[in-house]
DNA sequence: ACCTTCGGGACGCCCCGTTTGT
DNA sequence: ACAAACGGGGCGTCCCGAAGGT
């Protein structure tokens, strides 16, 4: 159900106002990416106070930055639970993954990707943006791996293919935004699946 | 080759003033996105006259970048070609691509990545940007597809896991620069190879 | 004894958290100016929390800096005492004046000025603070003036005596900083005891 | 005639913007220092556009203050010289001095300074600038120190004397600024006169 | 009484991408 | 082919209240 995951992602009730903040920024950045969003957009796009900004962000917009990427993190690996990510079927878990990148770049007409690679494909003085980073991918990876291992696939082999899964995904995505057209994503979908279901032992 | 691939894209030896400042672009592009790129550290980096940009690219950042992406699009696709894209191994043209990719991450210390997709995670108002981007992931997908072809891999299917092998490719990088270290890229591509070969034909 | 006038303003017992706040202001004053100091700075050198500004200086900034002076004023007229000031030698006196200066320039490598001078060297909306800084400038002068008067000076004479010493040694101050030696301060010492001496009565 | 002087300081035709800016920065850290002066405030002042700023400064407000030291220390040492300062005559050269310092205070009803003094009560991270408010006062000094040689004071007493008269009139005028009255100025011009005759040799 | 959280608009300096004159 | 000049926005920080907890 990519509407699950999506709804994750973008439709959580806003909370405090710092919590709107981080909302945004990771909305923002999946759009614009880190350099080309500003303050001014967050403000705008939050509500929020412009004065609030360095006393619940005293660490700037990288401290924002770091926590909009562990928002979304957090909240693509509910999604991908929700779509099957805590059972033992492999195929249903990277389509619950692929899905909802497929329903997000469709319902924003291509504008909007993963805020995590968006911020990752820039060099940051904080190195701590990157980590934050750096644990989202390694997270969706041990949810995509486990539920391989569930399926009695070796441990190395499950690793090796869920990173396959998140790297291919999250580069479908970026061509997806280039050719404004799902069709990569779903090229990869299918012979993820085929891949998967070869790495699967016999019955 | 990988030293081949890179030496295309990084070393080419400098013409015009014009064109040291497309490869610049595209040099610092990979680093610090576009948005992040402003044509002051173009200008520093190529050694350009600073009054030249608009003579040269009258439509200013986005032309500039339209070409730095061509450029990194052919000057890639050169390197491709060279490390076996013209011939009958697949195995060996994913590897020359994967590889490129691992040569630069190390060479700059994970702070480059692919310039086209730090300029395709963006949305940009001049839609030739992102089609540039598209026109370079195209290339790169029917440079490995006919390769796989030529192995006797059926048409849809050779175009699929060329858009696989591209998109593990460039979304890998991400993870690697995100986790500064290459290990994604070395998994990915292994499975690249195991899905490479079980689509190949029985002898 | 110059070390007792510096002790009188920079070692001064802290007691509440308020008193404090009024030291830091004058010390980061005679630095950065009146402007150049944020309570962001008064709070992280007074260790004061933050939310007790507008407890304690309903007033504001200006009050603040109103009580620094008034603070500085009062420091600097109980050294200038134990120097001698309630005495009828004008020479020891106009010593410890300038004494107290030259300890304090050398000790924070002419970092440090007047912080009286730094805060009337800005025009303010607020007169109170310029009436403090008249304040202190003329209590010094009368300190001077009196033991100018003690040794028999005229009252016209004393009084500009008085004022020449105290306008000579702040002036000096401030070029002792720009030149980042003590000479300015040394010369002026020569010369006023020369005039001092000469507006002595003989015998 | 200190209208002269203060003219020399106030009245020079503007020429190029940035210019303007210059003579802008002088007369607004005369006021309110150089932390209390902003960028905001030059360009309302002088008329200027906002962007040419740091294409005329790319030092930022750092070299902007240098040379608005140096232009008032230009200014003011031309309308020395215009008083006196190039005669035997060190009673006029002083008055001369002391009189543009008036002039200014009752013209801006006591609102304006010295800049060079309101550069120099701030430490800055740029050692230039207080190396160009040393080479002013400096400047200064010498040109006092050079009148009262040639009336055949010996070297190091005129040397002395010129500190102690430039000290002791920045030092008046910052007090005149907190009493809002040219008393101390006057009372520390009769001092000076009166010590400076006594170091002359007898006819 | 003392202190904190949160908010609020304005402005700090710097630098951006661009246009105007040669 | 280039330098000068331009207006607007970048992020950070300013000084100051409002509301509430202890």
């Amino acid at each position: 159900m990519p509407t699950v995951i999506a709804m994750a992602v973008e439709e959580k009730s806003p909370r405090s106002s710092r919590d709107r903040m981080v909302r945004s920024a990771a909305l923002l950045f999946r759009e614009h990416g880190y350099s080309g969003t500003g303050f001014r957009d967050v403000i705008a796009h939050s509500g929020a106070p412009r004065g609030s900004i360095y006393h619940h962000f005293p660490g700037g917009k990288g401290q924002l930055a770091e926590e909009a990427v562990r928002h979304a993190s957090h909240a693509m690996a509910v999604g991908m639970e929700a779509a099957g990510g805590g059972g033992s079927d492999p195929i249903a878990a990277v389509r619950g993954f692929l899905g909802g990148w497929e329903y997000t770049l469709e319902r924003t007409d291509f504008r909007a990707g993963c805020p995590v690679v968006a911020v990752a494909v820039e060099t940051h003085e904080r190195p701590a943006i990157l980590a934050a980073a750096d644990a989202a991918f390694t997270r969706w990876e041990n949810l995509l791996a486990a539920t391989l291992r569930r399926a009695r696939v070796s441990h190395a082999r499950a690793a090796r293919l869920a990173t396959l899964a998140v790297a291919a995904v999250e580069g479908a995505v970026v061509l997806c935004r280039a050719r404004h057209d799902t069709e990569p994503l779903r090229d990869v979908g299918r012979e993820l699946e085929v891949a998967i279901e070869a790495a699967l032992p016999l019955q």
